[in-house]
DNA sequence: GTTCTCACA
DNA sequence: TGTGAGTA
């Protein structure tokens, strides 16, 4: 089975620029008929390949790297090569959910800080005891 | 319809 | 990591 460019466009759900894109990257290789490209059932299951590792953040340059390796036999060192990507990717994504969990937490300390009298009369904060009304009784 | 290139975010 | 416009 072969695919053209609109087939595979239409079925990843990208366009026919991210295609040529990807490719001029090398991270896939398609036949030529002439000039027009001439998508294989090989180059269909590398670009699932490269739409899942775009989804969960890896560079195309690292999605290259995991794709050249295929070019060896050996599977068990073709998971190892994969598996180490996504360990990395898998600590920086970690590592910037605890910013945003930092950013979360100050950012509403501050609201409550700044405007919590207001608030707090129609909508208290979760917990049983507001830090505002910690702060009024001096108890914790 | 598909190709290529250049500019642009 | 792509898009838009213009071209052949």
């Amino acid at each position: 089975m072969t695919y053209t460019i609109t087939d595979l466009a239409n079925e990843f759900g990208i366009t026919h620029r991210a295609l040529r894109f990807y490719e001029e990257k090398g991270l896939i290789e398609p036949a030529r008929k002439g000039q027009t490209r001439i998508y294989s059932d090989r180059d269909r299951t590398r670009l699932r390949l490269i739409i899942n590792g775009r989804d969960v953040g890896l560079t195309l340059y690292e999605i290259r790297q995991i794709l050249d390796s295929y070019r060896k036999d050996d599977v068990t060192e073709q998971n190892r090569i994969a598996v180490e990507f996504f360990r990395r990717r898998l600590a920086a994504v970690k590592e910037q959910r605890a910013r945003v969990d930092d950013q979360i937490d100050r950012l509403e300390e501050a609201c409550e800080r700044l405007a919590g009298e207001d608030i707090e009369a129609s909508a208290p904060r979760r917990g049983s005891r507001s830090r505002q009304a910690e702060l009024r009784t001096g108890t914790h």
